[in-house]
DNA sequence: TGTACATCAGTGAACGCGCGTTCACTGATGTAC
DNA sequence: TGTACATCAGTGAACGCGCGTTCACTGATGTAC
């Protein structure tokens, strides 16, 4: 896909004491890169300024390089798809089953929306070498944390309803997700072997070990 | 990884009707920047001819352009995974659940021992769009399509033999394969979530709807 | 209220680099006579 | 057996491109007096 140049108006230059806001209009002009051309390579230093209307050194008061700028991309999808999660959890009623099934749908939902970004979080193409960037192993840990608890809560919550009969709903929490990640990741790379259509629905029940019914 | 420039003694062309050859290293070559840096980017034309010893122009009489070489690089691949769970077939015995458990393990760690191929493989960044190379469609479907079959066929046994309730092994392959590959996967891109050790013994039975014991 | 000035939010030109790709070429080697 | 020649297997220089990064700078704006 070819990204036209950007013909618009000259962005006007931020007020005093605003110049914080540059920094989300990078993040904003990277992540419709990466949506539009479903390739994060085209994620550049001059890419993001040509889409932002800025000259390329404007970038380093803000950023330091550019997986810092991944970070922020990959940080910022991550939140997306927590929220997508706790969104699909309000909707659903009161039964265990029901809102383990909402979430593991909302997470497939997401990538099936979003697959530029879900293969970028997962890809692990925009880590670092660690050394040679001011990001942290700690930065990366604490990224799909808070999705897995959501996981973990519906799981657990069908296992004490006797719906589950996982024994270890967190090893079962890891494996429902690897099962997740696996369907999710597939049809983000490709749409050449789709598979069937009702694969989630065999998975889901199967990992999670619930019963019949 | 900073990857040492080739010192060594320039390459001796090859005689007359053997130029073939040349195709067969520059694949070679290809790999091996593939393993020591653990990212394809680094597969460039400069670089493979860098390490063959040829000059770069040399590779467009074997490669009409890069995305050729990365099919060849990732066919390459898949007919070794293919190989290894052949081979892991005959070592199996003739109980049908042990070798499920042959082939599923084989699988697991062909991504353990080649984490970077197994990333490239399935991370979708080297597949060309398709308008714009000489790679087909039927080239991908065709990729990894003997190796799900050598799972599918191990499946099916098991049913035959009533160890598994499968009553579609055809989806239910499809299920067992997307959750060996979520896991390989993951633990191709990263070891900051390892999860637990025995996470493969969970997924497996539990997809592939073995009885107990 | 007016003005000098420090600071902020960027700019624009330039650098060296590795990349894919083109082009005209070279020199060894097998083959026809 | 010797020799001319066609062919094969590459070479080497050059091109334009986009990249990250540096450097000295500019001009608007808020603030102190």
């Amino acid at each position: 896909m070819k990204v036209t140049k950007d013909t618009s108006a000259p962005r006007t230059r931020n007020r005093r004491g605003q110049g914080g806001r540059l920094r989300e209009d990078i993040v904003d002009a990277a992540v419709a890169l990466l949506d539009e051309t479903g390739d994060e390579r085209t994620i550049t230093l001059r890419s993001i300024a040509r889409r932002v209307g800025i000259a390329a050194p404007s970038i380093y008061p803000h950023f330091s390089d550019q997986p810092s700028i991944m970070l922020a991309v990959v940080r910022r999808a991550f939140d997306e798809l927590e929220a997508a999660l706790r969104t699909a959890l309000e909707q659903a009623g009161e039964d265990p089953r029901a809102r383990l099934y909402a979430v593991c749908h909302a997470y497939l939902d997401f990538a099936r929306t979003h697959p530029e970004r879900y293969r970028t979080m997962f890809g692990g193409l925009w880590m670092p070498t660690l050394a040679d960037t001011a990001v942290t192993e700690e930065d990366l840990v604490a990224l799909g944390d808070s999705s897995l608890r959501i996981l973990s809560g519906v799981l657990a919550a069908c296992a004490d309803a006797g719906l589950s009969t996982s024994t270890d709903p967190g090893a079962d929490t890891y494996a429902l997700w690897l099962g997740l990640h696996g369907l999710a990741h597939q049809r983000s790379v490709t749409r050449v072997f789709p598979g069937p259509d009702d694969i989630g629905e065999r998975m889901i029940p199967a990992l999670a070990r619930l019963r019949e019914g």
